[in-house]
DNA sequence: TCTGGGGTCCTAGGACCC
DNA sequence: TCTGGGGTCCTAGGACCC
């Protein structure tokens, strides 16, 4: 059996627990730029707000009518989210992290010897009362019908926030309710496609057999079909596993046309993405980079423009992430148009220890590189100061809104909680 | 005026090889 | 007039996820 733990409103639910001003009362949480709706209280739920809609479209209803709002505070919510994730290891340590506010427990080892029910509630109450956040619990034989029953015990009050699936009879009944969209995995296209063929809800799915119909589909609703007939074939990942691209990317707080100013937002992502790789210990071969207009604003001419170079050695240093970045933009950038975004990937990784060297071993260059990146990564972790490149810039013009920002309760000593 | 960011996996099709 | 068969590897792009 699975269990999978999802918290409610994650983002919300973070803001509302250093606020207790702001209990029963409708909170949202919007993306980097303040751009759309990303987390809602249920009070703001009921408020009709959609996820993902654009904010100037709801604001001023939703501020008139007694709303709060926050601009994402990311380094709040992975603090809080490691707290969740540290107390639910003490519970199962047989977890699987599958994102910022959901995890996996795999209870194989010792279903038998407890009640999942008391074991479920047991999970809500230390998450609740002990760091504040509230959570939803599904558990089944699988990991697809652990999400569904998630998604039951968070959208049926009756259940109090945990439903547990495990008789066939009860599975299959439950499954007839559950529109096929609703199944982990299926998106708005292969709904689409289930549906040309007859299949509109997950039982009508569960006992489809891909391979009789003359359709091409994947492995991929192969494999969702036996997790809703009970079969386990999503495993326990390696929450270990390393990264296979780093990327880094920003809408501007603007739009852009000149490519000084891309240059500088290029160059920053590029130097944000070397650092990533530096604290996964890996180096690249690969760096891609990218800029492209607004696609929303039908006024402007589109272009989307993107350019990789391939290193001859594996990297992990600013300085050469960054030129490359900057020659990709050298060659992709046109004149004439508006630029609203820009981004760089870093691909095709080599762990950092292990590499082909030259004939000689380590060159002086390279252990000159990492002494200095290694500088450059502690003094902007111990935030001495802030070391970057000159080149990334210090005008900002291009810097993403972010108004509306709560403090680093748990990450800042100067931003703790005072409550006087 | 204002519409996020960061990932994974799979497949088709091209290039290349014997 | 006639032009094989079978395989691997890589990449771009699609679909999906939170």
């Amino acid at each position: 059996m699975f269990a999978l733990v999802d918290c409610n409103s994650f983002y919300a639910s973070c803001e509302k627990i250093f606020r207790p001003d702001l209990k029963n009362k409708p909170v949202v949480v919007l993306s980097n730029n303040d751009g759309c709706v990303i987390a809602r209280s249920p009070e703001a739920k009921k408020m009709g707000l959609i996820m993902g809609q654009p904010w100037h479209e709801v604001k001023n209803n939703y501020l008139n009518n007694g709303g709060v709002v926050f601009s994402s505070n990311y380094e709040l919510y992975a603090d809080i989210s490691n707290r969740v994730m540290n107390i639910l290891m003490e519970s199962c340590p047989e977890i699987d992290i599958y994102s910022i506010d959901e995890a996996f427990l795999n209870l194989k080892s010792y279903e038998k010897n407890i009640d999942l029910v008391r074991f479920a509630f047991d999970c809500k109450r230390r998450l609740r009362e002990w760091i504040g956040i509230p959570v939803s619990i599904g558990i089944a034989p699988t990991k697809t019908l652990a999400k569904l029953a998630n998604k039951m015990a968070k959208d049926d009050s009756r259940f109090e926030g945990v439903v547990i699936l495990k008789d066939e009879n009860t599975i299959k009944h439950f499954l007839k309710n559950i529109n096929t969209e609703k199944i982990w995995g299926i998106g708005k296209r292969m709904e689409k496609n289930l549906k040309d063929i007859g299949i509109d809800n997950a039982l009508e799915l569960r006992n489809f057999n891909p391979r009789l119909s003359g359709n091409n589909f994947s492995v991929v609703l192969e494999r969702t079909i036996r997790e809703l007939r009970g079969q386990a074939c999503i495993g326990s990942e390696n929450m270990l596993e390393p990264k296979k691209q780093i990327m880094v990317s920003r809408s501007f707080g603007r739009s852009i046309r000149a490519k000084r100013v891309l240059r500088e937002a290029i160059s920053f992502h590029a130097g944000r993405a070397a650092e990533k790789l530096r604290f996964e210990n890996q180096k690249c071969r690969t760096v891609t980079a990218f800029i492209r207009s607004n696609p929303f604003n039908e006024k402007v001419r589109q272009i989307y423009a993107s350019k990789f170079i391939e290193l001859v050695h594996p990297t992990n240093d600013s300085r050469i992430i960054i030129k490359s970045a900057n020659q990709i933009l050298e060659n992709i950038y046109r004149e004439g148009y508006t630029y609203s975004k820009a981004g760089v990937l870093l691909s095709n990784f080599t762990d950092s220890f292990g590499y082909q060297m030259n004939l000689f071993g380590k060159s002086q260059d390279s252990i000159k590189s990492e002494n200095l990146m290694q500088i450059v990564d502690e003094i902007n972790l111990k935030e001495i100061s802030r070391a970057s490149f000159g080149i990334q810039g210090f005008r900002n013009t291009w810097r993403m809104k972010r108004e509306i920002k709560s403090k680093r309760y748990t990450t800042k000593i100067s931003e703790i909680p005072n409550t006087k």
